[in-house]
DNA sequence: TGTCTGGCGTAC
DNA sequence: GACGTACGCCAGACAT
């Protein structure tokens, strides 16, 4: 940050469209929309509190035509009338601009960039430090010594900043020449025309070479290839492209410099519209500010560092000290006045402190409660420092806690109260009475979002910074257990915690019972899971170490053998790990034809390439095989035993809750969810998953379960029947397309019907399916065309499934789990096409999570009513696993089928096989 | 030495 | 551009 504070200029109209399309479409009790303004409103107040500004301004577009109409009548002719719910935020939110004291500018025909242009010239020019925030990019040719852009409110919570580098960088030009790569990019959004076929790679590569637009046009004719054709083809448009992309900085504007000096919020105002659009956590955050707000903040930040306990790495735009009034608890006499607090409250939020990330390793350092915003205790109970103060001692002070912790009719809110489970359990507390958990709160109202931590939620539903746990741990190398962190600042950090955790719930949970589906989804389903996955990764599942050694000895030998069969084919050594190595002796030194390219544009050298590769040469046959074993070892057999708890013999992975979009889990450390099954090869690994003496281990999957969703999701009668009836779907699916009897199905038949079904389930295309049967695209098609018109319930279930996806902006299982989709209405038509085949998924994939975990709840209630000696060890999204005593298998298996066949009642059945083995492999 | 990205591959 | 959702490996580039 500069000495001087910058001038801020924000570009409102940007922010608001990406908002609207980013956020979720929150709305007041009445049903008017608010999330475009609180999302543009958030952003404003943070980074008035980054940057301090002396002076700014949020500019708007105008109403009406622009210059750039009378250049082009058909600019922003595609684009759309503003939707009805957008519009119907864009004035309370001037209203809401005006009272944060924001000068606000709409200069009538001109667009926001113009204004913004001219204001920030200005500024620059009289040697003031600009930052433009935008979500613009056409605003990159603005950037210069003094001007900066800021890109926030990115969709993954981040932000870009662009100085002169930072453009190049991005676009590959510097900022100058920014406008000529738009004029030959073209905009689609804004209608204006580029050249066909030439993206952002080749303008910036052909500016690079050329220097400017004139340089290159003047060159033309040396340009060579199609894009040379094309360019010389479209030289009249350019100038033109060039008017309607270039900003003017030369608006004449009715106020001053001094007319944008910024003086802090109208409270009154602010107050007022806060409460009128129930935006109720600013409006607490500014009923309990100092009135009035303090504003000149010192940039440099001076004092910031000066705090008493926290500061680590506190920057100036961290909160002034609000009313918070947290303890650290030393004394008995505290301590029971806290436990005094806690048996009062019908709720408290808690939170552990710990030695390890790791929870079977983790120890208890410290606990902190809340029961009242604002208000929080942290009592340090196993700090090691030199020097540490007298801390109470930590037995006796779980002791006093365990009546609380274990009681399910004390409610319990905790961020991510998995991990305190098993911190507690560590120490022999057996946490019950979870009764909301606000990483869970956040991922019912938007699984979206990309992170459901404390400090992105404070941020986004609080719009607080708060202290992060590197700030008083330090990172990397350098840091520290907890243990080691010095007393006041843990204090403040794990009191913050606690107090930021209860305060999230009473912003988020009026937000879930707004929506009832939500509500009971989290109530019902998420909630009660959190107990049964602890218990799950608690259990862990045996592995046989010795085993995975010996197949690890045995691939290193055949990866041996390999790697010089592959060394004396391409001539000389290289590294059969390394695409970049692999590629330079496939395509350059050995001439193989590239089949296709990498994102980046490399040639690749993925499995359908090398696979097309070895029916005419023998490297990639060797190539193939070696990556096959590598990924085995490297994944598996050399990384399983290492991730042995030494304590139990087991290996315990984390399921996360709170990660996968569409509701299902996700597992991680290691992930038990992609142990290979496919291969003979991968299978083996399966046999190192072992039953310990006395059990066996019993595998429950569901069968077909996402076709047969669909089934009951579109209605369709022949589909439901084949399912009802009991038949191979995908055999009844190659009868219905390929017009056979079910019994003269050809296996080359039911491939290609099963790449269907599956194709179908991932809204797959007819191009993708030719490429997955290694057929004409007119066949492919053919096949669609047959399926949907055997299955037209499925067809129009598609349809409408995407119809009501670009209405709603939304989709839904059958439980009321709700995904976004901001891009379905994108006009970028590949990111439409991707968010239009998720829209086809979730439901599916959806709903199939909701319905395996609706059987964990009964599964898990079953045997913790002591139905069966077994216990529950590993989920994979359709599979369930168990550890079974071998007398009690033979009861176990029907009812456990029982349980999960009835974990939802659909239109169609759901059959469940069960296998048993004394390894995975053999269970299956 | 640590961190990040690209390319690739495993599962359902 | 073309098949949805995850996690994680290795190589290589780059910051520390």
């Amino acid at each position: 940050m500069t000495a001087t504070p910058p001038l801020l200029l924000v570009d409102g109209s940007s922010y608001l469209y990406r908002a609207y399309h980013a956020l979720p479409p929150l709305t007041t009790a009445a049903g008017e929309p608010t999330g475009a303004m609180r999302g543009v409103v958030m952003m404003l107040r943070n980074l008035v509190e980054r940057f301090a500004p002396s002076h700014a301004a949020v500019v708007f577009d105008a109403s009406g035509p622009t210059f750039r109409d009378a250049l082009y009548p058909d600019y922003k002719a595609h684009r759309p009338p503003m939707p009805d719910d957008l519009r119907a935020q864009v004035e309370p939110l001037h209203a809401m601009v005006r009272a944060l004291g924001l000068p606000l500018l709409a200069v009538p025909g001109v667009e926001a960039d113009d204004v913004i242009g001219t204001l920030a010239r200005d500024a620059a020019a009289r040697g003031l430090a600009v930052v433009v925030a935008t979500g613009d990019k056409d605003l990159a040719q603005l950037v210069d010594a003094r001007i900066t852009l800021l890109d926030t409110m990115k969709r993954n919570g981040e932000e870009s900043v662009y100085d002169r580098a930072g453009v190049l960088a991005k676009f590959g030009v510097p900022p100058e020449a920014i406008v000529d790569l738009l004029a030959l990019m073209g905009d689609s959004v804004d209608n204006i025309p580029g050249l066909p076929g030439v993206g952002p790679k080749t303008a910036a590569r052909w500016l690079a070479e050329y220097g400017s637009l004139d340089a290159l046009v003047a060159n033309a004719g040396a340009i060579k290839g199609k894009a040379g054709d094309t360019l010389r083809a479209h030289l009249g448009q350019l100038p033109l492209a060039r008017a309607l992309a270039t900003i003017r900085c030369d608006v004449p504007l009715e106020v001053g410099f001094d007319g944008l000096a910024y003086h802090g919020p109208e409270r009154p105002a602010l107050l007022a519209l806060y409460r009128r659009y129930e935006f109720n956590s600013l409006l607490r955050e500014l009923e309990a500010a100092p009135a009035p707000a303090p504003v000149a903040v010192d940039a440099a930040g001076g004092e910031a560092a000066a705090g008493d306990a926290v500061a680590v790495d506190a920057t100036p735009a961290d909160p002034p000290a609000k009313v918070r009034d947290y303890d650290v608890v030393v004394t008995a006499a505290a301590f029971a006045g806290w436990l005094a607090r806690l048996e009062a409250a019908a709720l408290f939020a808690f939170d552990t402190e710990t030695t390890s990330l790791d929870y079977m390793q983790a120890e208890i350092v410290g606990v902190s409660f809340a029961v009242e915003p604002h208000r929080a205790a942290y009592v340090p109970l196993a700090h090691v420092y030199p020097a540490a103060p007298e801390q109470l001692d930590r037995a006796e002070v779980l002791a006093a806690l365990r009546p609380l912790l274990e009681d399910p009719a004390r409610a319990k809110v905790g961020q991510h109260l998995k991990y305190d489970w098993h911190v507690l359990r560590n120490h022999g507390v057996a946490l019950a009475g979870i009764a909301h958990d606000t990483m869970l709160e956040s991922y019912v109202l938007d699984s979206t979002a990309t992170r459901h931590d404390m400090d992105s939620l404070a941020a986004r539903y609080l719009g607080e910074t708060t202290i992060h746990y590197e700030q008083v741990a330090g990172k990397g190398a350098k840091q520290i257990g907890f243990e080691q962190v010095p007393i006041d600042a843990a204090g403040e950090y794990a009191a913050e915690d606690a107090d930021v955790t209860l305060r999230l719930h009473q912003a988020l949970w009026p937000r879930l019972e707004a929506e009832p589906r939500l509500a009971a989804l989290y109530r019902e389903l998420e909630i009660p899971l959190v107990p049964v996955l602890a218990r799950m990764e608690d259990a862990g599942v045996r592995i046989d170490p010795a085993l995975l050694r010996r197949q690890s000895g045995e691939i290193a030998q055949r990866l041996l053998g390999l790697e010089r069969q592959a060394h004396g084919l391409a001539g000389q050594p290289f590294n059969l790990g390394s695409p970049k190595q692999l590629q330079a002796i496939l395509f350059d030194q050995l001439g193989l034809p590239v089949k296709k390219k990498t994102p980046t544009g490399q040639p690749s050298t993925d499995e359908e390439v090398l696979e097309e590769l070895a029916a005419e040469f023998e490297l990639p046959r060797v190539i193939l095989e070696h990556r096959s074993l590598s990924k085995l070892r490297g994944t598996y057999t050399d990384k399983l035993p290492a991730l042995v708890n030494p304590r139990t013999g087991r290996v315990h992975t984390s399921y996360h809750q709170a990660v996968a979009s569409t509701g299902r889990l996700s597992s991680s450390d290691p992930n038990l969810q992609n142990i290979p099954v496919r291969t003979e090869e991968g299978r083996r690994i399966r046999q190192a998953f072992v039953a310990p003496p006395g059990t066996r281990i019993v595998a429950a999957d569901y069968s077909q379960i996402e076709l047969r969703i669909m089934a009951h999701l579109s209605g369709d009668e022949r589909l439901r029947a084949a399912f009802a009836q009991g038949e191979d779907v995908h055999r009844a699916t190659a009868a219905e397309v390929f017009g056979v009897p079910l019994e003269r199905v050809g296996t080359d038949q039911r491939r290609a019907a099963k790449a269907i079904n599956f194709g179908l389930i991932y809204g797959m295309s007819a191009f993708g399916l030719a490429r997955q049967l290694g057929i004409g695209r007119g066949a492919a098609q053919e096949y669609v065309e047959r399926y949907f018109a055997r299955y037209p319930g499925v067809k129009a279930f598609m349809d409408r499934t995407r119809g009501e996806a670009a209405e709603r902006g939304y989709v839904e299982t059958v439980f009321g789990r709700r995904l976004y989709l901001p891009d379905i209405r994108s006009k970028n038509p590949a990111r439409r096409a991707a968010a239009e085949r998720t829209a086809i998924n979730a439901p599916m994939q959806g709903t199939a999570a909701d319905v395996i975990k609706r059987a964990m709840l009964a599964v898990d209630a079953w045997l913790q009513g002591g139905g069966a000696a077994a216990r529950m060890i590993m989920q994979v999204h359709d599979e369930l696993v168990f550890e079974v005593a071998a007398d009690a298998v033979e009861a176990f298996v029907p009812r456990v089928r029982e349980l999960m066949s009835a974990a939802a009642a659909l239109s169609v059945p759901l059959d469940v096989d069960v296998g048993v083995g004394d390894n995975w492999e053999e269970a299956h």
